[in-house]
DNA sequence: GCGGTCAATGAAAACGTTCTCAGTCACCTT
DNA sequence: AAGGTGACTGAGAACGTTTTCATTGACCGC
């Protein structure tokens, strides 16, 4: 088939353990690597990084498990996963679970196969708990979503003090009566529903929430569903940017101005808050940052594999925007 | 360190063989494979994948080659080349280029060294033109853009019928002065230009175009430095989504108004294009149906490799919103 | 009852690398 | 001049699988 390294040895007039080391990095003489370059060149000679990797035990290659590769925070974070890994010389397999623990479980036990040197990792529920009892043997790194109490290195947002910052800034805008829609799959939808929870319980007002999958269409359901059970709140506190956009979608379709009929405000800041009319108010996530922090964890450990667990806690940052004006004045923004 | 499939034998009271023919394929009686099971069980065993594609020869693994993640079309496409992937039992590696041909060079060159069974591969132009010199050993089935005439197996868009398809009814609306920004990087924008150019004359209308870089600042900038060098068009037809938002935000920075000002039209239909006011027209591509007719391209060409070359064209569909509304008429939607 | 077929199993080779080990040669020290 | 040092090189083992080949029985038809 294709060239091997010991066809290269041949054309070279050497051993292939000269062409090993003349291409790696062992001790070679100029004569002697040049000719095997020149033989590599005339054999078109590309190594087998299967043999490669079998005989060396290590794989260069570290696997990244998220949600949703159509999600705009998976694939901010992912590019800054990738580049920092292209840094590094390893290479990265990017997994698609879309939030379906059995994929999940498939491909946490396909990353063990490829003998990944480490994992970042933004698991479900389901498999958050089952960490616990069956850790993978290379190190992980959590993102987006906590793990088990005290169990991975984890970069995390603050949701709980992001979604009461939320709450505060709505509240301020003279909004009371606030529901919550929150996306059932992860913990991060859990944590910022307590951080709602705990901030409408400090400003003294009644707590109205929803839990759904994370989709478009769920979230237009779940908000119609909301409607139907009783008055329209006054302003919506929403966890994820598809349950964003399902809002919008919903409450467009019902003919309801944004805010004077309803005030909105979500998490992420895609492109497209900025652009609708009004802007939507979001919690900004450091996309980059997230990704930068959880390889700089991952090369922490996998250095000294004994330290501590370290979860690293980031802000996000309130872009507020026209969806939160002040109840009842001017429509600024 | 983990365990071999020697251990497992050893645990099983069998030779290697019947545990690699209990896990695989082969003919094991009942009563062994069960033994097997167990010992894989107890062991803990997990196959090492890069032993099993070095000696098998063969890597169950497809290259996905794309210029940006971060853009809805290559997610949109490469969810359903997964999704086939996954199907057929195979692995997916998606790679990012970020529109850079040497980046592109070295993923490709990692394709084969990773001895990938076919690629998937959306190129820039340089990277194109280089495949007609230098094709890859393994199949390959180009995406989204051109590559060099009759070389490879490729599934595109129509996309000068859908260029001019778009100039047709800007000028049905009564657009004249209509101005064209495209992408510079593919041959893709190339086609598109080229659509916008045929309409154009056929129409028999002047015609002003510029080449941009993929980006959204670079259409900011593009679209500044349009109306710095003469009157502002009636209408600009652009070629991807991020150039739509780049102009979209700098007509809305420039206090436009859309379409009475100027109006509007691209490609992708992307949910944003249909929540911002007015919503954008725009040619839908079928995104799901290239991913997975790329997909059947090579399967077919691996299962039949002698076969002739195929070029799939597909169309887009015309998503008519508010942006191109009739002009001088009621804004329409 | 006997050659022949067939399923099940094990021994050992092979996949393409890297790495250890031992060897060669040139050069330096004493 | 003998021994030591060091840089370079090749032979061969090893990585963990799959696969070929041979062997063993069991079973079949005659």
């Amino acid at each position: 088939m294709t060239a091997s390294i010991k066809d290269v040895a041949r054309a070279a007039g050497v051993s292939p353990a000269t062409v090993s080391r003349a291409l790696g990095k062992g001790p070679v003489s100029a004569a002697l690597r040049a000719q095997v370059l020149e033989a590599v060149r005339a054999t078109g000679y590309r190594p087998n990084l299967a043999a490669r990797r079998l005989r060396s035990q290590e794989s260069g290659t570290i696997g990244l498990v998220v949600a949703d590769i159509g999600n705009p925070f998976f694939t901010g974070v992912a590019r800054a996963v990738e580049e920092a890994a292209y840094q590094a010389g390893l290479r990265v397999i990017l997994c698609n679970t879309g939030e379906d623990p059995a994929r999940e479980a498939i491909y946490l036990r396909l990353m063990q196969e490829e003998r990944v040197t480490g994992m970042i990792l933004a698991p479900t529920r389901v498999t958050a708990e089952r960490l616990a009892t069956q850790p993978p043997e290379v190190p992980v790194v959590l993102i987006d979503r906590a793990g088990p109490p005290g169990g991975f290195d984890s970069v995390l947002l603050d949701n709980q003090a992001a979604s009461a910052a939320l709450v505060d800034h709505l509240v301020a805008q003279g909004y009371r009566r606030i529901a919550g829609l929150f996306g059932q799959t992860s913990g991060t939808g859990i944590e910022r529903a307590e951080g709602y929870r705990a901030a409408m319980a400090r400003h003294g007002l009644p707590v109205r929430e929803r839990f759904l999958l994370p989709q478009v269409v769920a979230a237009e359901q779940g908000f119609a569903a909301l409607r139907a059970e009783g008055p329209l709140p006054e302003a919506v506190l929403v966890s994820n940017s598809l349950l964003l956009m399902g809002v919008l979608r919903a409450s467009r379709a019902a003919g309801l101005r944004i805010p004077a009929d309803l005030a909105l405000a979500g998490f992420d800041n895609e492109d497209w808050t900025g652009l609708v009319e009004p802007g939507l108010t979001v919690v900004e996530q450091p996309l980059a940052e997230i990704g930068r922090v959880a390889m700089a964890l991952l090369f922490e450990r996998l250095r000294l594999p004994g330290t501590p667990v370290r979860k690293v806690m980031l802000s996000g940052r309130c872009v507020l925007r026209g969806s939160t004006a002040r109840r009842g004045g001017p429509e600024a923004d």
